[in-house]
DNA sequence: CTTGCCCGTGAATCCCGGTTCACATCCTAG
DNA sequence: CTAGGATGTGAACCGGGATTCACGGGCAAG
């Protein structure tokens, strides 16, 4: 089996997946995902029990890649500082979120129903929990101040996927370079955790790492 | 019209605002609004002529309200600095926020249709314009380092909303004391803009109080 | 008085989208 | 070859919620 044609289960989530992307989840309704999958309504409960389950599955795919890819940064950079891990991290959720604002604007914010908010919050909790981490070693290792670090990683979470999705976001008017952007965050970052400016020491000299 | 009694639409529309407060949009169904005014679903269409419309006005009058006391603000930090009245500003919104968190997260997040949205997002324009001023001052003024006021104005608010009101909310969870927040949000903000440290110097260093 | 308008009623209606199910079709095991 | 399971079909069904409308009652103006 190699190579193979998509089976029908396939089709059907890769069609939810696009309308989603395309038109957030009110765009994904029963019919428009077995249409665009090219199958009748009656097939997709030969698959899932209901819509809400296919969805599950589907934000728990997408979830675990974007995660994947998190933990796979956290570990690259196992060496680095705190304040480099966090910049690394935020900085390849907002790189990802831009390839694709539409789906992360389902990932992050848009309720659907309580089956698939649930797996929401797990995933926003990993993220939040990555830059936690970072924050804490950053914080053990005095290259920021002590601080909320609970508070400080929601927030940035919230701000960032605020910035880059939500309705305010200073994206949506111009058409800006996604680079750009991504380094005002980094910037952007590196201030709210109280790190000192990029490539420089903080006036010298920093408290011992314990 | 001296203390009257409420009319039939003013009694709509207080229902309307309770039954967002309390349960978000899905629980403001018309027979829900109109059974708690003490009317008929149909007296409803007497008044306005969808329930979006109704809405619509509901959102407007409570974002007034809000978007007034931060102009107020505003205007009573007039001498002040930029940054103190950024600090004061979002202090403001956090508080309202905490204070009916339902109502917050309805004006802040929740979709409903089309028309409310609209509204939405002028509101969330007016509160980041407000932020966006302050802070092109503070830069001007030289309290802040140049930066992308858009970008951090937008960030600020998301991030601010999203950790009051969003699934990660560190407030969800256990139950924090509101003022103890809205403290720890001025410092994240006053770094997030660039800031000194409160009533310190830039040339000092901050050390973690341990 | 009576005409007409504003306001209120609530059951009927409409709409929309998820879900079901009786009926093929295909494929594999026996 | 045939039985039976898996898969696919799509029209019909259903529930929930917005909207309509034919039917009063009050009340001010003519």
């Amino acid at each position: 089996m190699v190579g193979t044609v998509a089976t029908t289960r396939e089709r059907l989530l890769r069609a939810a997946r696009e309308l989603v992307e395309e038109g957030g989840y009110g765009a994904a309704s029963v019919a428009a995902i077995a249409g665009r999958a090219g199958v009748a309504s009656g097939t997709l409960y030969r698959h899932w029990p209901s819509k809400s389950e296919l969805f599950v599955e589907l934000f728990r795919s997408v979830c675990d890649r974007e995660v994947a890819a998190l933990v796979a940064v956290g570990r690259d950079l196992r060496g680095r500082s705190g304040v480099e891990r966090i910049e690394a991290q935020l900085a390849l959720f907002a790189e990802r979120a831009l390839r694709n604002p539409r789906l992360a604007w389902a990932l992050i914010a848009e309720p659907v129903d309580p089956l698939v908010d649930a797996e929401r919050l797990a995933y926003r909790k990993a993220y939040a929990q990555g830059l936690e981490d970072a924050l804490r070693d950053a914080v053990a290792a005095g290259e920021v101040p002590a601080q909320d670090v609970e508070l400080t990683a929601a927030t940035l979470v919230g701000g960032v996927g605020e910035a880059l999705v939500g309705p305010v976001s200073p994206l949506g008017a111009a058409g800006r370079d996604a680079a750009a952007v991504v380094a005002a965050l980094r910037v952007f970052a590196r201030r709210a955790v109280g790190a000192a400016p990029t490539g420089e020491v903080p006036t010298g000299e920093v408290h011992p790492a314990g």
